[in-house]
DNA sequence: GCCAACGTTGGC
DNA sequence: GCCAACGTTGGC
């Protein structure tokens, strides 16, 4: 069981999109980068928990809690010509890009700004808070996750 | 297989 | 809209 955090762009899935289909799956498809993808692919297991992102905004920072309930399979998107996540070098057979399925868990209220964050020095290690951090999706330690927890926010339930 | 140029991400 | 960081591309 390990912990984990992800960045989506609100514009194209927020936290309220998740907690209106609280058990729908969401597949984690669009993810083009190597070291993000492997996370998912070699790492993830089903009962791990996510911080959910909001990025590319006007408040980025922590907005819910999601947990990984599929093990990574192919993403579809990268077959569907009419995507932008289309890749014209995958086959069914060998397919390069694969995602895990999420679920709704909680949202965080309030949400945890990333301001927020940067005053803790117990997360200061967290690589979403580096410099220049482009990674969508990072690993959390679990004295980050209990340290966020406990102290930086209520959890509303589903 | 080096590495410069280029493209993208994402906080600010 | 700026720009730092860094992944990717492609000429050699």
């Amino acid at each position: 069981m390990r912990y984990w955090l992800m960045k989506s762009e609100p514009s194209e899935c927020d936290i309220d999109d998740m907690a209106s289909y609280p058990d729908k799956p969401l597949e984690w498809f669009g993810v083009r980068n190597y070291q993000a993808r492997n996370f998912m692919k070699n790492d993830m297991n089903v009962g791990d928990l996510v911080f959910f992102w909001h990025s590319s905004c006007e408040k980025p920072g922590i907005y819910g809690i999601v947990e990984i309930i599929h093990k990574a399979h192919p993403d579809s998107t990268q077959f569907d010509s009419n995507s932008k996540y289309y890749d014209a070098k995958a086959t069914i057979s060998h397919p390069i890009w694969w995602c895990v399925d999420v679920k709704f868990v909680t949202k965080t209220i309030p949400f945890i700004s990333i301001q927020q964050l940067r005053q803790h020095e117990e997360l200061v290690n967290m690589q979403v808070l580096k410099k220049g951090n482009r990674l969508s999706i990072t690993p959390i330690t679990p004295e980050e996750w209990g340290y966020i927890i406990n102290n930086l926010c209520l959890i509303k339930k589903k």
